[in-house]
RNA sequence: GCCCAGAUGGCGGAAUUGGUAGACGCGCUAGACUCAAAAUCUUGUAUUCGCAAGGAUGUGCAGGUUCGAUUCCUGUUCUGGGCACCA
């Protein structure tokens, strides 16, 4: 009987479908494991060879595992929404829905068509509602909480609003704009709208303003990659940045988390390694610069603050704000060209760029220890993003620093003393500092301590971890996403209820993008504008009125009837900022007291002085309104890091209103107190008096204080509700499909958690390289978030990550280019590419090919990118297949060229007599893609030769991790295989020739060590030398003629992982019940695998001579007397004494003379 | 430019912990079976010198450590992946 691959595969799919094989329970004895692909995105091309590559895997893995005894989930689903979807739509009017379902659809017949054990009953489609309902749901989560940095989780942002009322943002410091500060008082007199923007920079899930890439004339936003030299890829459209409203996923505050997670997970150190850099945590100091000259000043981020002294330039990203501030008028114009220049650019191409480029301001800051004056430049070399957008530039210690003064010839100082050769920059840290003041002498390590102590002594500089990593861009001005559960309502963003969602994806007919660079869901307007919901049952932003008439407190004695009021907000809040006064006035503190005694009982100078008497959001200790002069006492509470900040704050801005402020400590008060009077007094003479407008005073501080934080939209101003147009991006619903699938169905919650706490972590995630930061730092993040919250009871998503590689494709090249087919610099050569089948080749595209030699040689260029070569095609475009160019030797002689290799062919005119036309051809390997027209069905392989050649063929590719192209061409020998592996059982003329004869000694070592090895290499995912192994075994039995059924049924069983269609086919031919499936793994047994003697090589000075057999536990002595005594030993030691013998057992014997 | 990885016969690759480089397969070579082809089986196949025995060279390139390096270290070239709106 043949090996009827079809029918045998038709017949096994048949029964494990009738028999539901791979449905999963979430109750078993079993031990539990989670086998995870990263799903795919359905595209229009269908699953090409390179999809399956990483599916397999984990298929054989999950199939061993159940043989195993455990109880395995291996899932499968679609990454539905996305961007081709919508632009295939655009293109060809289609509805995403539609072609997403037909894309799957046939997604789901290729992948049944392998033999995948999937429990199809689990699939989840992230553009399915019951999904996203609860990927909105999640966003919900996100929104609605914060990170609380002391305790390191995620909180309900509920709980931040309590302790600002308590105690306001003192020992939360504002994530979202560092600048923010106020305490529980100033909260109160905050108007919903501006507690709302606060709480926004709080939010894990928040919105903001970003810059994108946007095309007018596409009206659209594009990615970095669609930008070409600053003009759009289609269509060469000029693109400028753009700040829109964007959403934002509060990654950067799970930075530390996400960096100690590493530690606890099993990922390649590449891959960590990856995710790392992508984080880019990295201590220093920020240190404030003072520009010369002006009231501005400006902070920078180092990690060398010990090279402080080697401050030559600063440099500012172009997009600073205070670029146009500083800079001087003759040089005005360069910058603002400058600038113009950079726009256009991509932060990508800035990053690339060799060429230095930057502009002097004009301006100078000055040295925080010298100062000396230090020339302040902008260039693009330095982003916004990063940092402060501002850096220290020390050319003797920096390289990039260091060109770019040797470009500008700006002087460079030394501090580094002999190491720095005055050629290129000194990186290293192993110098003493010279030419360095206070840290001249010191390695740079003290060095750095002790100046940033001396930083926070002046108040100019702190200790600083900053992070490369930026929040995560969560929204997209696009149609085929998630919607957002929020809607707006006088610029203030409210979250949907739960039992409102899914907020569903309404239906459109154009794609187009909305007004102002919004998506295309702002031109619905019946879904924007909500209409039946009214502003009623959303608490409204309440209007401001002019309130506090109330001038002066009993209490406070004042005669100020010239002042109008005092509060410009709500009755409530002010009635709670006297209630704080009052309270503060109830408790002085003894110093305080001291002082009020003194001034109250003196009067001083005539002037009135108010204790605990508010100001605008401000309750000083002592004020004196008529001379706006504030005294303060710092008590030890004053040390604090957080209060200094606000104090600063604080200070800064009532200084602008004019305030001045005195500050005394308690032990200036005890010691001195005549003193202290005496400089009060002498303040206020040298003061004039103005006077004060309390609702001006109080409007600015609401204004620059509130309004400090990001600018929101006024969207839905007026009082309409709208909903957010944007969409969510495609890793949205990645980021916690893994989730899904252990609770797939469940309607009340994103997945039971009695289902998340039996499932646990995925314990084996294979995907590609290509996902390192985006998606498993997304995921895992937001597995984080739901742990910190409840949710779940894991914090890391994937315990254990396999990298996949990616099988390319082979695009070939076609050209004719006449008898001289000589390309020089220049040459254009018209091509074809096409796809190799075997039927001959698909031609996709013809075009020209320039070959440019400016950049690399011709010569580089055949090595390198394009494997040259000749073929013949017949009259019909097909090739004649065995004389491909592959046979050409192109490897021994690198020098050899095209030139050389068509001159050694017979070759004499351009169309031999069986009408087969030399062409010239070239490949390149590149990524499958349908517009490569490269892409490899895997339909048509397994039409050809069966999916279990299919599956063992991908396998015996290479190893699992490492990128290759696709080659059809070997798979003949998997087939072969199988063939053979099957004619073990199935003899084409005898049939059926398995016996029941016991197995000899040396059958059982070939079924047991192959046991072993097959175990073995499956654990460790070296799945190409498994099946290699499965060869070797099937040689070595059929050398020995083995049909022996003790030998033969368990290998049905060993290699059911990997071929199970012929597995279950065999299985049952040998007589068993059930499915070969839930069979169970063989075992090897160690006495039919030890060897007791061994074949040694022996060397002579490390040079392999000869081979020698010994019992594996002869002894050392006897071993060396033996090797010594050879005679081919002997021939090699010329008569000499050797040195040494180095033995060691079980591997070889080297002899050195 | 920055981060990560890789480079071994004509080709895909093997060598699991520093210990016989090239397992297994493709392709090719010669042969058996056949009218013939396919299929199958057998033989050889890193390069090079040699009739052979045997020797020399050889894991991108240049060095280093070691009795011994594809494996470890330094430098370098090329290729692939990522660089924040492809997923």
């Amino acid at each position: 009987m043949e090996y009827n691959f079809q029918s045998i595969e038709r017949d096994a799919k048949k029964k494990w479908k009738e028999n539901d094989v791979y449905k999963v329970s979430n109750n078993s004895d079993k031990p539990k494991f989670y086998i995870l692909d990263m799903f795919p995105y359905p595209s229009g091309a269908g699953l090409h060879v390179g999809h399956p590559l990483g599916y397999i895997a984990s298929d054989i893995y999950a199939r061993y595992k159940r043989m195993k005894g455990f109880n395995v989930l291996h899932p499968m689903g679609f990454d539905a929404f996305g961007l081709p979807a919508e632009q295939y739509a655009i293109e060809t009017g289609q509805h995403p829905v539609d072609t997403t379902d037909k894309n799957i659809k046939r997604y789901h017949e290729q992948l049944d068509n392998i033999g995948f054990c999937y429990d199809w009953s689990r699939e989840v489609r992230t553009s399915d509602k019951k999904y996203y309902k609860w990927t909105q749901w999640i966003f919900l989560q996100l929104f609605n909480s914060f990170l609380d940095r002391k305790l390191q989780k995620a909180v309900p942002i509920s709980t931040l609003i309590d302790t600002f009322e308590k105690e306001g943002n003192i020992h939360h410091p504002c994530p979202g704009d560092a600048s923010i500060h106020f305490d529980a008082f100033v909260w109160k007199t905050f108007t919903e709208k501006e507690q709302q923007d606060i709480l926004m920079n709080y939010r894990l899930a928040f919105c903001g303003f970003g810059e994108v890439n946007w095309c007018e004339a596409l009206g659209t936003v594009l990615a970095n990659d669609e930008v070409v030299n600053g003009v759009s890829e289609r269509g060469g459209h000029p693109v400028v940045k753009k700040k829109l409203r964007q959403w934002y996923l509060r990654i950067t505050e799970y930075a530390d988390r996400l960096l100690q997670g590493l530690e606890t997970v099993d990922f390649s150190e590449a891959m960590k390694e990856m995710q790392r850099n992508w984080i880019g945590k990295s201590v220093g100091a920020q240190i404030m610069f003072k520009v010369h000259n002006s009231p501005y000043s400006f902070e920078v981020f180092t990690t060398r603050p010990d090279t402080i002294f080697g401050v030559d330039f600063m440099v500012l990203a172009p997009e600073h704000e205070l670029v146009t501030e500083i800079t001087t008028a003759e040089q005005q114009a360069k910058v603002q060209e400058y600038i113009t220049f950079v726009k256009s650019r991509s932060e990508r191409e800035r990053m690339q760029e060799k060429k230095i480029s930057g502009c002097f301001t004009g301006a100078y800051a000055i040295h925080p220890f010298s100062g000396k004056e230090i020339p302040v430049w902008i260039s693009e070399y330095v982003l916004a993003g990063y940092g402060t957008g501002a850096i220290m530039a020390v050319p003797c210690g920096d390289e990039r620093d260091h060109k770019f003064a040797q470009h500008f010839n700006i002087p460079i100082t030394n501090i580094i003393g002999e190491k720095y050769n005055g050629e290129e920059a000194y990186a290293e840290k192993d110098f003493t500092l010279v030419n360095s003041d206070f840290i001249n002498g010191l390695a740079p390590k003290e060095a750095g301590t002790k100046v940033i102590d001396k930083m926070l002594d002046e108040k100019i500089g702190e200790a600083k971890v900053n992070f490369k990593m930026r929040d995560a861009a969560f929204s997209r001005q696009r149609y085929w996403g998630e919607p957002f559960p929020i809607k707006w309502v006088n610029g203030i963003a409210y979250p949907l209820s739960e039992h409102e969602l899914p907020l569903e994806l309404p239906h459109v007919d154009k794609y187009g993008p909305g007004p102002d660079g919004e998506g295309p869901l702002a031109n619905i307007e019946e879904w924007v504008n909500i209409p039946d919901l009214t502003s009623d049952n959303i608490k409204k932003d309440s209007a401001i009125p002019d309130l506090t008439p109330n001038p002066s407190p009993l209490e406070r004695g004042t005669n100020d009837s010239q002042t109008s009021g005092y509060i410009n907000s709500s009755v409530e809040e002010w009635r709670s900022t006297i209630q704080f006064a009052k309270q503060n006035r109830k408790e002085p503190t003894t110093e305080e007291d001291k002082i009020w005694q003194a001034l109250r009982n003196r009067n001083v100078d005539g002037f009135k002085f108010r204790r605990q008497h508010p100001i605008a959001g401000f309750i000083p200790d002592f004020v004196c309104l008529e001379k706006k002069l504030i005294v303060e006492i710092d008590g030890g509470y004053h040390n604090d890091h957080e209060q200094i900040k606000f104090d600063k704050a604080r200070e800064e801005w009532l200084a602008e209103q004019g305030f001045s402020m005195l500050r005394f400590t308690n032990e200036e008060v005890n010691q001195d107190l005549n003193t202290i009077i005496d400089r009060i007094a002498k303040e206020l003479s040298l003061k004039i008096t103005e006077p004060i407008n309390h609702n001006e005073l109080n409007q600015t501080f609401h204004e620059e204080l509130a309004g400090a934080g990001t600018p929101l939209p006024g969207r839905g101003a007026g009082g309409e509700v709208k909903r957010e147009t944007n969409t969510m991006p495609g890793y949205a619903g990645s980021s916690w499909y893994f989730l899904r699938y252990m609770d797939p169905n469940n309607e009340h919650t994103f997945a039971d958690r009695a289902a998340t706490d039996y499932w646990n972590q995925v314990d084996i995630y294979i995907g590609g390289t290509e996902h390192a930061v985006g998606h498993l730092l997304y995921s895992r993040m937001w597995t984080k978030a739901l742990y910190d919250l409840g949710h779940i009871g894991f914090d890391e998503p994937f315990k254990k990550l396999v990298n996949q590689g990616m099988i390319q494709g082979q695009s070939y090249y076609i050209g004719t280019l006449g008898l001289n087919p000589i390309p020089q610099n220049d040459t254009i050569i018209s091509y074809s590419s096409f796809t190799q089948t075997t039927d001959g080749p698909i031609i996709g595209k013809t075009g020209n090919i320039t070959l440019n030699g400016t950049d690399r040689s011709i010569n580089s260029y055949y090595n390198s990118r394009l494997k040259y070569g000749y073929m013949f095609v017949d009259s019909k475009n097909r090739l004649t297949k065995s004389k491909f160019i592959e046979q050409l030797k192109f490897g021994d002689n690198k020098e050899e060229n095209i030139e050389t290799i068509i001159a050694n062919t017979n070759w004499e005119s351009n169309r031999t007599e069986s009408g087969e036309e030399f062409i010239y051809c070239g490949s390149e390997v590149e990524k499958m893609s349908k517009s490569k027209y490269n892409v490899v069905n895997p339909d048509d392989i397994i039409a050809q030769y069966g999916a279990d050649t299919f599956r063992m063929y991908e396998m015996f590719l290479g190893p699992l991790d490492v990128s290759k192209p696709w080659d059809t061409k070997g798979i003949e020998g998997v087939h072969r295989f199988l063939r053979k592996f099957w004619r073990m059982y199935n003899d084409e003329q005898k049939g059926w020739v398995v016996s029941d004869e016991a197995p000899t000694e040396a059958e059982l070592k070939i079924l047991h060590k192959t046991i072993k090895k097959i175990e073995q290499d499956t654990e460790r995912f070296s799945f190409n030398t498994a099946v290699s192994q499965f060869m070797i075994a099937a040689n070595e039995l059929n050398d020995v003629n083995c049909h022996k059924r003790a030998i033969l049924e368990p290998l049905v069983q060993l290699i059911t992982p990997y071929a199970p269609h012929i597995a279950e086919e065999l299985w049952q031919q040998l007589g068993n019940q059930g499915s070969v499936v839930a069979a169970a793994f063989p075992q090897w047994d160690e006495k039919h695998t030890t060897e007791n003697s061994k074949l040694y090589p022996v060397a002579v000075n490390g040079k392999t001579r000869t081979e020698l057999e010994f019992a594996l536990d002869a002894s050392q002595a006897d071993i060396e007397q033996i090797v010594l005594n050879n005679e081919i030993v002997q021939k090699w030691l010329e008569g000499k004494a050797p040195k040494k013998i180095i033995f060691v057992k079980g591997k070889m014997i080297n002899v050195v003379i």
